[in-house]
DNA sequence: AGCGCATTTGGACTATAATCCAACCCTCGG
DNA sequence: CCGAGGGTTGGATTATAGTCCAAATGCGCT
């Protein structure tokens, strides 16, 4: 079982997680993780002494999270069709947090990437954990060469349609697309 | 010719623009106006009282200079086709900037799009000026029905472009993703 | 049980940003 | 030429956020 300490660090970068995504890097302060995550105003720098160092746990974080998603779907899914599609189902189980603060890693890095910094490269990272496995899928469906492109092309559409469907409210919007997206996938599959 | 005090008020509204843009919203101080603009400390508060209203103007200015644009294409260009293809070539007319800050309008979107408040409101009249327009180009070329939703799924591709090419720096997927939407365009306009 | 050290605690401190203000300075109509 | 008001000025003020700290606590090991 966890010792205490670990308990609190994991509120905290959960709290912060969450503030993160939901109201943006640079609008959650201290206090509103703080608050957040139940915790008493200095312990918080116990853990991690600026902003950027809590920032980097959240990535860390959500880069394990994500690897391990990544990983349970490769052991459970045999087609890289199906992964793929896999991939593109996160839109529809997330549909209503999309619309209200948008993608996760999408917003972060439009969020950091406006100024060159270290924590822009870390964000890059989520992006790059996606890529490589996206790209392996579309390898192992038969497109060597052109994976790399796919993937870039398939991000691209995911990233396009949820940016318009939260900035119009629009749910259909992001189901369509997500289903158009499948289509897409569906005949490359076909015609490997 | 302009008044001191209206160009005063340019200058300041031009500074913004281009901060919000290239440093995004939350991350602009005043000072960085003030600096910018190179007026002096106070005197900003004499046109802006809130950061807020900065914004609003900078939105308004925006929108006024996107509405001329489309005006003068509207006068300059006739088929549909064309105009569309204008709006696109907007992709590789900017390159650098997007690469480096990505869709003025996308991101501010974003930036604001988190947490509801009226800012949000406003920064979503620019995708409507837009989207208005582009549904009146795929009207005119055969789509009367599916015109709105060509245009969203239109921006959804150009967003789209717009963030991969920006977190992976990547100019020929954006020129590429550019050259893709052509194709599409006038594929949809000849089997119009 | 008792000890040592990791952790906790809340308030102090500093930096930065947003906002206000009171005095000042033109310039332009009379 | 002068007086009034739009516009200017830079520093003062307040709010908020980020950071630090020194004493208190209590967990986990012997």
């Amino acid at each position: 079982m966890p010792t205490k300490s670990e308990r609190t660090r994991r509120r905290i970068v959960d709290a912060a997680n969450q503030l993160f995504y939901r109201k943006g890097f640079n609008r959650t302060s201290f206090s509103d993780v703080v608050d957040e995550a139940g915790v008493p105003r200095g312990n918080i720098y116990y853990y991690f002494k600026t902003k950027d160092a809590m920032l980097r746990a959240v990535i860390r974080h959500r880069l394990e999270t994500i690897a391990t998603m990544l990983g349970e779907w490769d052991r459970q899914i045999q087609r890289p069709l199906d992964r793929l599609e896999r991939f593109v189902q996160i839109i529809n189980d997330t549909a209503p947090m999309l619309l209200r603060s948008g993608c996760p890693m999408g917003s972060l890095n439009i969020e950091l990437g406006k100024e060159p910094s270290e924590l822009k490269a870390e964000a890059k990272r989520l992006f790059d954990l996606f890529e490589q496995w996206l790209t392996r899928q579309f390898t192992e469906m038969g497109y060597p060469d052109e994976a790399r492109d796919l993937t870039l092309q398939l991000m691209a559409r995911g990233q396009g349609i949820i940016v318009i469907a939260q900035v119009y409210q629009d749910a259909g919007f992001l189901a369509r697309g997500a289903a158009e997206i499948n289509r897409w996938l569906e005949e490359l599959d076909r015609y490997a």
